[in-house]
DNA sequence: AGCACTATGTATAACCT
DNA sequence: TAGGTTATACATAGTGC
């Protein structure tokens, strides 16, 4: 988006793809905070940021080894059929429920086995 | 940013401020879109999208009564005195690895009560 | 309400240091 | 490699349907 209009597909270069992180990352922030300012809205961006300083076969095991809970939770369900979409349909005060309440119902079960227990 | 330079600040006009959070929310998944094309990584951004169909008195309260769990944890915490700070120490797999061994804490003191109870 | 337009402000790729 | 500059592409506030 500058000097040239450059393909919008993954940066090889390495030096190349770190700047353009960095510059987007910065950017890409200012634009959620003048979003929740402007708005009044509650907005944050999660940014799993990429591993240079690893070697490609053990930042890939990283990559798989890693980012499996969370990722799976709010970015592959979230985000499901694309950010777009998620974004629409996405609630965030929804999925605290659901997570509170899985929370809940194990407490609730852990209570349960220690009356269980004592009796 | 364009017919005028508007101030940073909360639009307090009901239809100008739903027309800047669809625009811009619809800006936010590009770039978001953009940058894990890019950089090949992942990323998503959560926005709680302000509640227009209901009174100024319901929508507080239910601002308040929802999201409470999520929000906590990963928007306060993770953005903690920032966004930008956040972004930059945030590391979605950590955030992954934390809930996971709280649940996998929970679950071993489920599995120990239950063979208590046994017993 | 929602889309299309467009003037203008902003983000940023390529450079440069 | 990081930081600053600049030409250009992009985002979007205001506007009119």
């Amino acid at each position: 988006m500058s000097r040239k209009k450059m393909k919008l597909a993954y940066i090889t270069n390495d030096p190349k793809r770190k700047t353009t992180y960095k510059k987007r990352t910065k950017g890409l922030v200012k634009k959620v905070r003048e979003l929740t300012t402007l708005c009044e809205i509650e907005a944050c961006a999660i940014i799993h940021s990429p591993d240079f300083d690893s070697q490609p076969e053990l930042r890939k095991r990283r990559k798989e080894n890693r980012q499996k809970e969370l990722k799976k939770v709010m970015f592959q369900s979230l985000s499901g059929k694309g950010i777009l979409q998620s974004m629409n349909a996405m609630d965030l005060n929804e999925v605290g429920l659901l997570v509170k309440q899985n929370l809940k119902d194990i407490d609730k079960r852990v209570r349960e086995l220690s009356n269980e227990s004592r009796s």
